[in-house]
DNA sequence: GTTCTTGTTGATCGCGTGATCAATAAGAAG
DNA sequence: CTTCTTATTGATCACGCGATCAACAAGAAC
């Protein structure tokens, strides 16, 4: 009855407490969603007083905030990166739908729905909502508009239809929360969607994607 | 100082304080949020004691689920009703999405999105969102079949169709709960992306609708 | 007018929350 | 070794939550 108890946490540099803070509030809301965020809990997972935590916030809300901000925009920066390596922006559409409908990035997408529900009584949260709403919705539009420049889209509102494009994806990982079965190709009745509203050639969107420009008469159905 | 006060309230019919209970709460789900249902707050609200409310109910938890349920299922039904009326699931799925997405039940979209949130943490209510998930389901999947057999619609996948759309509706009205601006005609880009997907002609599901199949060349862009 | 069922009260418990702050001690600076 | 800055503690406050239950009284039944 020794080894593991010690009395007091070690002194640290206000930045690398700050960060294990930030880093321990991150696993919480990944792990059991932003309201779980407290002062006590995170405390405990850093292994320190409580009132060490609510000394390097000014309150809990602003570390709420900071949390969903940190979580979202990694993933935004994440795809992001991904999608500079490829050459079409038929084939960047691609791999977005595939990527944020595959299923990894669950504990994110629990994040954002828990985000829009929070955001109706913390300001500073429904601030940031909206800031990496934008963020994400940047990306997508700089992909539309690439390919109405290349002549691979058709549409004449890429605002809107990137908006759209976020709004249906999150939707459908929205249900995927609760209900995993049920739905079969997820990815393809959306990629059919999204070719419908870009004006893009059926099945350009898929998975085996299409590597030249140019209509390719669908499979089947 | 006399008037407004009073100092115990009347005795009711079980039958009767359970129903002013019930709709005290659905109202203040629909003002501020499923979350905002306590015994204390419900009390206030019918002007009794919190230990009434929670006399009527076995807990908070099962009062949450069954009001979650209560708003939902009306307006499942209500749209349910509106589309029997329609003679062709053409014109049935396109004041579908017309009436799903004209704002007017934006309540509704924020306890649908609370709902999964707080359905990780109260198992009776998850239980009541996937039913009411499922019936909504089915509510669309019928229209689409309608369609399919009506040679309107052409998809070999009648239940994940239903599932995307609503997916889709969902997701959008989300968005909108926290960003009004910047999308435009929403309402049509999401009519050509479900286009898309059940293989209707452009246009034939927006507002204007067209009485009679047959593919009509777009309007623009 | 009396009795009796039962709808209703309100105080009480234990718990978890955010916030605050005087007291402590670690560890760098001298 | 001593000094001093400051990271850290932990007790404390007021609050709201769900739940419980003995005591009360309204009003129907007799």
């Amino acid at each position: 009855m020794s080894s593991t108890i010690q009395k007091r946490a070690a002194r640290k540099t206000p930045a690398e407490r700050a960060a294990e803070i930030a880093e321990a509030a991150r696993e919480i809301a990944l792990e059991q969603g932003l309201s779980a965020i407290t002062l006590r809990n995170v405390a405990a997972r850093v292994g320190v007083a409580s009132g060490l935590v609510a000394h390097y916030q000014p309150n809990v809300e602003a570390l709420v905030a900071g949390i969903f901000a940190t979580i979202v925009a990694a993933e935004t920066e994440e795809v992001a990166g991904l999608l500079e390596r490829l050459p079409t922006p038929l084939e960047q559409l691609g791999m977005l739908l595939e990527t944020l409908m595959d299923g990894s990035r669950l504990d994110v997408t629990a994040i954002w729905v828990e985000a829009w529900t929070l955001g109706r009584r913390n300001e500073a949260l429904a601030a940031c909502v909206r800031e990496q709403m934008d963020a994400w919705q940047a990306v997508v539009q700089r992909v539309v508009e690439a390919g109405i420049d290349a002549g691979e889209f058709e549409t004449s509102d890429a605002p809107s239809v990137a908006w759209q494009i976020l709004g249906m994806v999150d939707g459908l990982n929205a249900q995927a929360l609760v209900r995993w079965d049920g739905v079969s190709d997820r990815g393809t009745h959306l990629a059919r969607a999204v070719e419908g509203m870009v004006g893009a050639a059926r099945g350009s969107l898929l998975p085996g994607g299409v590597p030249r420009t140019g209509p390719i008469p669908s499979p089947d159905s």
